[in-house]
DNA sequence: TACTGATTTAGTACCTGGTGATAAAGTTTT
DNA sequence: AAAACTTTATCACCAGGTACTAAATCAGTA
């Protein structure tokens, strides 16, 4: 009674997972039509395979755009900054996720090293309006999934009203560095004409 | 008919408004409990604001990942490649959005800026794997919310296998230049060990 | 052949988070 | 007070399910 050449379910199964996984708001309903099998035997198989209903579906992605949206394009300082000395130093921790790598290689793209560096080195200038001018940096080795990278900023020199600042940024993994960073920023001390990208 | 001094409901909805801005995933009801007025009352707002209810609120926010997450593949490369000449040369557009900008200013954070000038010159390297190992960069003037960011790189020299490669970027809006970048590309011609982070 | 067990189908009640229409009450404004 | 606007209250209905029970179908034996 167990089954040998009993496919027909575990096939179901397949293309069921398939589907979903191509077209993840199609409904129960529609998956009856491309199955050809009652609605019921479709539940089955999403309890089996243990696939949400569409709208717990929708929502999951939903609140999973939420929650990169927020950790992305809304956080002006990206890292979570855990000291800050203005116009003196300052350290930001910032975990490498899944939206932060490349999907092949599973490292970190550059500019979220990079943005993590450059927002410490804006944050640390004292000034309303500051914005970077110029970067040299350096990747030193790459930053994996899930690495937490602690960026230390230092204030080199700060010259006169409405100018520049240099920052000298670190970051590391553990006791590695990884990235190291030479910033010129402009402070617009009053009036907020400047130039610089951040 | 019309009113003065009738901002009890003015000021509810500027409430609701930004209630669900900042918790889409809100119900009505719930929304009652904050507001003290019936679900109708509610409702009627929602009509009349055009905020669609929470299962469509949820939808759209899973399409919109959904498309994103399909240009995310793209993403890899940050901004329209429209032309790219392999080991020498490349151009890419891109235009800057409200998810690129600080909201302040709308004045684009500089990391986009570097990464679509980053993705260029990872690109423009004829190699499986390639991954920036140092840049030095200089921001010319601040970019603008709308603004059609064109970059230009050119490779300047290349080392033989397995080396570094030198490339050259220029970021116009128009006729202005708004960013400048001298790049240090490692090129693993096989193996993919290397450095950098992008 | 009849029994066993898995698989599939059917049907009902119920749930959430709404829409839409209609009516009634409350509040201003005129 | 009458007209106009705003709010609340009901009621019917919908999609896309869950949860549960029951029956039908099919296969492979014992």
């Amino acid at each position: 009674m167990p089954n040998i050449e009993r496919l027909p379910k575990r096939q179901r199964h397949q293309q069921l997972t398939q589907l979903i996984e191509e077209n993840p708001f199609i409904t129960d309903r529609e998956l009856t039509r491309m199955l050809k099998v009652s609605i019921q035997t479709i539940r089955l198989d999403r309890m089996e395979l243990g696939i949400p209903e569409l709208r717990e579906r929708m929502k999951l992605m939903a609140e999973r755009s939420y929650d990169s949206v927020r950790s992305l394009p809304l956080h002006e300082v990206i890292g979570d900054i855990i000291d800050l000395e203005l116009d003196r130093s300052g350290i930001s921790v910032f975990e490498i996720g899944q939206d932060h790598v490349f999907s092949r290689s599973s490292i970190a793209r550059g500019h979220h090293v990079f943005a993590q560096a450059n927002s410490l080195a804006v944050a640390v200038i004292d000034d309303f309006i500051a914005l970077t001018a110029a970067a040299d940096i350096r990747f030193i080795r790459p930053v994996k999934l899930g690495e937490k990278c602690i960026a230390k900023a230092y204030v080199r020199s700060i010259s006169g009203e409405r100018s520049k600042a240099k920052v000298e940024v670190f970051t590391y993994v553990g006791d590695e560095m990884v990235f190291q960073g030479n910033f010129v920023i402009y402070r617009s001390a009053g009036k907020q004409e400047s130039e610089g990208g951040e």
